[in-house]
DNA sequence: AATGAATGAGTCTTCATTCAT
DNA sequence: CATGAATGAAGACTCATTCAT
């Protein structure tokens, strides 16, 4: 029974990290069912008892691998001496680690940019195995914010509107060196960062800036 | 002779628009080249003395579509009264010409924002058929900010930038309306957009914002 | 025990019943034995512990649906006065009243039509749960024949000939309107059916026909 | 030009009668697209620039075998001294040596009487490349009524009435022996078809039979 | 230059059946 | 007896691309 259970969730587990693989090497269009359950060790009919088609995969993988990638971000991130400095300080340290990921996992970068949207984030990163997920982040997120005494009145479309400047811009800059490769730009984008920061917050003991 | 000349280009011309019809409304996978070649009224094999294969003519189309809504949204904003008054007022005349436009033809938004990529971008615009698009549309802003006096280092990353993030922002906002409706982000964007140029530019007669 | 036994029958039942209204509105191939285990309750497993396979389910049921619509027409039809005229009006109201209900019941026509034949019938009549029908279908037709003090040599030949041409023609008519209405045509089946039945017997104190 | 055009012909006509050797033999479902091109020597996407689909494939068939049956019955026939002999002449001719023909091709048998229906006869037989078959056909049977000064108001269902008659007849005596052989069972046809002639006929000089 | 018939690898998906639990 | 997860063969159909005309 919990046998059983335990072997259902290693199949769908199984078929997940192979077709990550197989997304990540072929393409999403390149690769088949076929491929994907094969390497996966198991009947190609037996792909469609976990996923509806390869579109549900696919978003479940975006949502999954996303989520993945800040959560080890953060968690990377929290011993940073640098991080401890404060909110911002945390924000950068999370851009450069992240942005700097992905310049070594191109395909990663080409995977989740594609498809990433944040609708699927938060929805897909809801309705999957890792529920948890997008909540822990966000947790993370506000905790920071908050021992640093920032006031914040919209704090999900601030993470909204830096997730997709960083995701954006980074996809530009580290797959096709335009207009400037990572490393040019990432100044440039640190200030941004900064600046949008002020746009949406309140610094602790100040008025609204500008 | 220039008769000759001129039917090619006319058949280009007919090919591009139709499928640009057909991409938008089936989806990029969804439309076939015999789709595209019946409805312009050639045969399928004539498509392939035109384009190299679908995704030349996807990467052509996606170019041309952007710079056309950007150039139509120079030529709108410039009567406004509003974008006069600087710099800063025309960039968010711009934005919401642009997003306002989007929102009311989303599959124009799709299907730019899932292919655009600013290399793609500059590098197709330069190579089609109306090279001089993306130099038109630069210079136009470079005009803007020199009128306005503005000092800027980096006039090309404050676009790419400004782009990126309008753009992906976008895209979420119109599509799913998360994590907000246009509407209720645009405030904020406007404020971001707001800060990024503090973070790019030295106004006239002052030092480094921030 | 008795339970038991009874248990199991009820399923059998069960699956019969439930099956045959998916084969009639999704037809035969497009009906999978998940949707008849499904709706019947049971596990796909449990569907071979009763069946051999599918073509074994849709020949019973066939065979079952037959005899009983012939038995049903026989029940209804003996409360006719018309039909207490002798041999030759009974079948003529069989007829139509068999006729008449498929015409309501045009999925049990086409499943019953396009799978009945003779040897079907009578074999699968005789080695299903009503063993007992065709028999008693035979006896009926026997018995009234008998009253009606008519010789016929082979009459089951003769029911035969009639089983098929009623049905087959029937089919046709009801089905596709072609070559004519069942309401055009029938006034020719009623004569054929004389007719035939010329073919076949001696009526009380005659010589052959014709 | 021509050359296109009856390469075209000759590839359907290939793929035709490879389909009904296949059928034939391996039965319909038993039959995959793919060898039907294999054995044609064609590519498997070559066949749907023929056929809609299997379906499309068989009705056409069906219709063009059954049509090349009776005009092939027609044919032989019309040599028989015994056929001159009159329409009913004819007409028992005509059916003993269709049911001879199909003792002797059961797989064809089988395939025709599965699938046959008037409607899908008159149409297909219509719509394909022998427009003229069932034509061809109803004018042969018109012509020797009329030889024979036959008087027949409804012509068309009295052919109808006998194809279903002998056809759903002889599928069960030749296909099954059930309920007699075809030879037991032939004489009672004949005789069948004799008084199923009256019923539709007024011969000449008479009045209405019985 | 233009055509469109031909290709055939490739795609997703279905489903009868088995068997370990 | 009953289950339903697993199987995997099988199948129909698509379509970008080529090439002889």
């Amino acid at each position: 029974m919990g046998k059983l259970e335990e072997n259902k969730k290693s199949k769908r587990a199984s078929l997940l990290s192979t077709a990550y693989d197989l997304f990540v090497n072929q393409g999403f269009a390149g690769t088949t069912i076929a491929d994907i359950a094969k390497k996966a060790g198991l009947a190609k009919g037996t792909f469609y008892l976990y996923f509806r088609d390869k579109y549900d995969l696919r978003d479940q993988l975006v949502a999954r691998k996303s989520s993945q990638l800040i959560l080890e971000a953060q968690a990377a991130v929290s011993l940073y001496p640098d991080a401890q400095q404060g909110f911002e300080a945390y924000l950068l340290s999370m851009t450069d680690y992240m942005l700097n990921y992905l310049q070594h996992n191109k395909h990663l970068l080409k995977f989740i940019a594609k498809n990433l949207s944040w609708g699927i984030f938060r929805h897909a990163a809801e309705a999957t195995g890792d529920p948890e997920s997008f909540a822990e982040i966000y947790e993370n997120y506000l905790q920071i914010m908050k021992a640093d005494k920032i006031e914040c009145e919209q704090p999900e479309l601030l993470l909204f509107t830096l997730i997709e400047l960083i995701s954006s811009t980074g996809y530009s800059c580290i797959l096709y060196n335009s207009p400037a490769s990572l490393k040019e730009y990432l100044p440039y984008l640190h200030r941004s960062i900064h600046q949008i920061l002020l746009a949406f917050t309140h610094p602790a003991g100040e008025s609204s800036a500008d």
